[in-house]
DNA sequence: AAACCTCTTGCGGGAACCCGCAGCCTTGGA
DNA sequence: TCCAAGGCTGCGGGTTCCCGCAAGAGGTTT
C-alpha cells in the first residue's frame, strides 16, 4: 500500500509517519507533502492508495487539494486530520467526495488510539469514519431547519467578500430581488432581528449585512481560509466575464 | 527558575518541555496549561519567572492571558510562539508589553535552534528577540502612512463585529459624522476606491463596508480570533452602558 | 384536482451608508 | 506669534440596503 502525508507543521507530520509506519505493515512507500499544492504534485507523481490530509495549510487547503486529488483518482481513501470541526471545512468536503469513497474526519485532538483506528478502518477496511463532533455539524448543517442552503450558504460567502447586491445578482444569474430575499432567509437563520436589536433611540444596533458576516465567524461557518479560497472563485469569475463583456 | 507553558496542541506542548528541559538547565519546576483560562489561573498559582505562550487557544487567546498575567507580575519574561505573524497578534501584544518587560515572538515553522536560541536569550539574558517575518509586521503596522491608526484599526473592529455607525459613534463617544470619517480612512489605506470599482452599468461592485472587511482578513490584519475578542468587549460594554441607560 | 410549500420576482418606502464641502478645534513646529 | 496639519463636526444629497406586500412558477402532498 502506498501512502501520502499532506501536514504542513513539522511535528505533526512526523507523528503521523511515525503512526503510520507502526500500525500498518503493508506500507510500501510512504511520501510527505508540506501544503497543498505540493500535496497534488505528489499524489499525480506516486498515485497513493490512501493519504492522511491536514486540512489548514498554506497554499493550498487541504480540501482544495483532495478535491484535485479525487477528481484524479476517486478511488483515494483519505484521511482528514484537523485541528477543527468548522462547518466551513466540513461543508466543502461532503461537497466533493466522490460517490462511493470512503474517507474519514478526526480531530487533531483525538487520542493516538482513534487516530490508530481511523487508519485502520478508512486506509484497510475501506470504511468512512467521521468523529463525533465533526458529524454533529454536518447534521446539523444538513438540517433544513436549522442549517443553512446552499443558497443562502452562497450568498452568505458572496457579502463576506464584501460584494454588492447588484453584484451578486450578476454572479448568480438572479434578480436583485431574490439576492435580497436569500439575505433575508440567511438573517433570519442566523437569529438577527432589526426591531429588536434597537438602541435606546430606537435605532438600529447592527447592520444586518456586516453582522451576518461577524456571527458566520463566531459561529465557525466560515473562517479566514474559506474567504481566502472563495475570492480566488470571485476573481475567476469577474475575470471571465469581463472579457465575454469586451 | 520556574517556568510555564501555555499550549493546546499536544504534540506541540511535549516537544517544548523537551525542549526546554533540555536547554535550561536551572529550571526547578515546569508547569503546563492547555489553554489561556488554564495559564491565567497557573501562573497565578505557580508564579513562574518566565512562560512560553501559544497565541491560537480555545477559551483564551495567548495575548489575553499575557495581558493577564502581566498586570498580576510585570516581570514575567514571555516568549510568544506561533503559527502566524498576523496582524491581529503582533499588534495585539505591543499593546500589552509592560515597559521594561523582556518577552519574544518566534514561529513555529522555526528550526530548534532559534527556538533554543529565544529561549535562551528571552529567559536568562532578558533580550527582546522578535522574528523577522514578525518584525517587518510590527514595523509596517507603526509606520502611519502604510498601517492603520489605532483610531482606524478601532472602527475596522467595531464594523466587522456588525455594528451600525450610530452604534460606533454612541460606544466609542464621537459623533456620527467622525465615524464616517475614520472609515472614509480606513477605507482608502485598505485601498478602496468607490469610483474605480465600477461594473459595466455604472454600479457599484463592492459593499465598502464589507469589503473592507474582507481585506482585513485577506491580508491577515484580523482574524477569526480577533473578532471573538473583540465581541466578547463590545458585550461587556453594551450589558454595562444598558445599566447605566436604566 | 385542489391545496400547499418553496423560491423567485416587482414595487415602494424608510433607514442606513458614503462622501464632498466647509468650518472648528487642537497640536506642534517655523 | 502665526501657520500648517490633522482630527472632529454639521449639512446635504445620491446610493445602497432592508424588508413588507403581493403575484406567479414549479414541485409535492393529500
Amino acid at each position: 500500500m502506498r501512502i501520502l502525508i499532506v501536514e504542513d507543521d513539522v511535528l505533526h507530520r512526523s507523528f503521523l509517519r511515525e503512526v503510520v509506519e507502526r500500525e500498518l505493515p503493508d506500507v510500501t512507500e510512504l511520501t510527505e507533502a508540506q501544503n497543498g499544492d505540493e500535496g497534488i504534485a505528489l499524489a499525480a507523481k506516486h498515485r497513493p492508495d490512501a493519504i492522511v490530509m491536514d486540512l489548514q495549510m498554506p497554499n493550498r487547503t487541504g480540501v482544495e487539494a483532495a478535491r484535485a486529488i479525487w477528481r484524479q483518482e476517486p478511488e483515494t481513501r483519505i484521511l482528514f486530520w484537523s485541528n477543527y470541526a468548522d462547518e466551513a471545512y466540513v461543508r466543502g468536503i461532503s461537497r466533493i467526495v466522490p460517490p462511493g469513497a470512503s474517507y474519514g474526519y478526526i480531530l487533531k485532538s483525538a487520542s493516538e488510539d482513534r487516530l490508530k483506528l481511523a487508519l485502520q478502518g478508512v486506509f484497510v477496511e475501506e470504511q468512512c469514519i467521521i468523529d463525533r463532533t465533526v458529524r454533529g455539524v454536518q447534521q446539523r448543517a444538513d438540517d433544513r431547519l436549522q442549517g443553512l442552503t446552499d443558497a443562502e450558504y452562497e450568498v452568505l460567502i458572496d457579502i463576506a467578500l464584501g460584494l454588492t447586491d447588484r453584484t451578486i445578482s450578476r454572479r448568480r444569474g438572479i434578480s436583485l430581488r431574490s439576492v435580497q430575499s436569500r439575505l433575508q432567509a440567511l438573517y433570519e437563520k442566523l437569529g438577527l432581528d432589526q426591531d429588536t436589536d434597537r438602541d435606546p433611540d430606537g435605532a438600529a444596533i447592527y447592520n444586518s449585512r456586516s453582522r451576518a458576516v461577524s456571527i458566520a465567524f463566531l459561529r465557525r461557518l466560515v473562517n479566514g481560509k474559506a474567504i481566502e479560497a472563495a475570492e480566488l472563485d470571485y476573481q475567476t469569475w469577474a475575470e471571465a466575464t469581463s472579457k465575454t463583456a469586451t
